[in-house]
DNA sequence: CTTTACATGTAACTCGTTACATGATTAA
DNA sequence: TTAATCATGTAACGAGTTACATGTAAAG
């Protein structure tokens, strides 16, 4: 949808390989937006065809090659332009809900299995957004602006995963007390 | 990813014509899994082809014939087994984060409308499904266990679609705060 | 007379995932 | 010697979107 624009984002400050990309996304905007590192070559290739990134080729001392892209002034303006442009969602989909919907006495004890874990993995996601969270953006406002959209992004993460916490907390309080009644064991 | 499960999922207790389920997915289940006809029409034949559903054309007065599916009894045993295996998440990806890790004095007032959009669409959303529950799940601890799960989904859409609010507020005055610090106007 | 609801599809394309492929260097 | 890190790719497939296509009946 737009993981070209993402890609241009993260070269806003520094040039940086596919490679170097894939891991960089991984720690930032990659928390919100995945992409496998072949999205991301074939990505960079379509990107440098327009003419938005430029590559050179760095030969590096007991590394393979790499290939640096940075954004062009072209790039620099199309993200500009970007910005304005209708946005959209892509809401997430969840096998979990879809399995509630089948929701039975057979199943419960699976699904509350299956809800604890997402809780587990959930609390561990929002951990590291918090370390994040106080490492570099203790004190927002006084950030550049930029930082503090990037800021913003961070906090939309950490009520979202707050928010599923709750939501595991209620459902796994719901199902407990339904097995319980309909025969404990 | 899991669009099949969904699709048998909504046809456990009706059969429906592809068109039906079309629309009985923008009431239910579509509201956390959003699927058009073309998808689902398709999504549909495939089930047959594997002997999931069953069809049947089914002639009208007044309209279009119509082709009924409805559950086998493999459909329901695939179904069932389904439920225990391991589930995804498509996190959701939206373009508006990648534009808050490129705000800037220009563009901020743009981003301020677009959160404000965001915002009363949400409103409208919740407005929806807090008449769904007061409708259909007033009290959830008397329902069938299904139905509570279907409860529990909703849940979720009302404790995410609050949570998005309270994001956008924050937002909204943290944007407010630093355009006026650099530039009323 | 025009729009909305009913009803089902095909074709082309983009986006994203999975599997496969290669090859050097460094640390355990 | 085995695994991990660095580095870049191709090919096949599946999921999802957009555009196109057709046709009836009821309601305004």
């Amino acid at each position: 949808m737009a993981l070209s624009h993402a890609i241009m984002t993260a070269l806003i400050e520094d040039d940086m390989s596919g490679y170097e990309l894939a891991k960089a996304f991984d720690a930032s905007l990659g928390l919100f937006w995945h992409a496998s590192h072949q999205q991301i070559y074939q990505e960079l290739r379509k990107l440098a065809d327009k003419g938005w990134l430029n590559r050179r080729e760095v030969a590096q001392r007991g590394k393979p090659d790499k290939i640096l892209y940075g954004l062009t002034l072209a790039g620099r303006e199309a993200l500009g332009e970007w910005v304005y442009r209708e946005s959209r969602v892509q809401e997430s989909k969840d096998d979990l809900l879809v399995k509630l919907y089948n929701l039975s006495a057979e199943n419960i004890g699976h699904l509350r299995v299956e809800i604890g874990e997402r809780r587990e993995a959930m609390m561990q996601r929002l951990y590291l957004y918090e370390r994040i969270r106080r490492g570099h953006y203790a004190r927002p406002e006084v950030l550049p602006l930029r930082r503090q959209g990037v800021f913003l992004a961070l906090r939309m993460g950490i009520l979202a995963g707050e928010q599923y916490l709750a939501w595991c907390d209620e459902a796994l309080d719901l199902l407990a007390r339904e097995q319980e009644k309909r025969g404990p064991r």
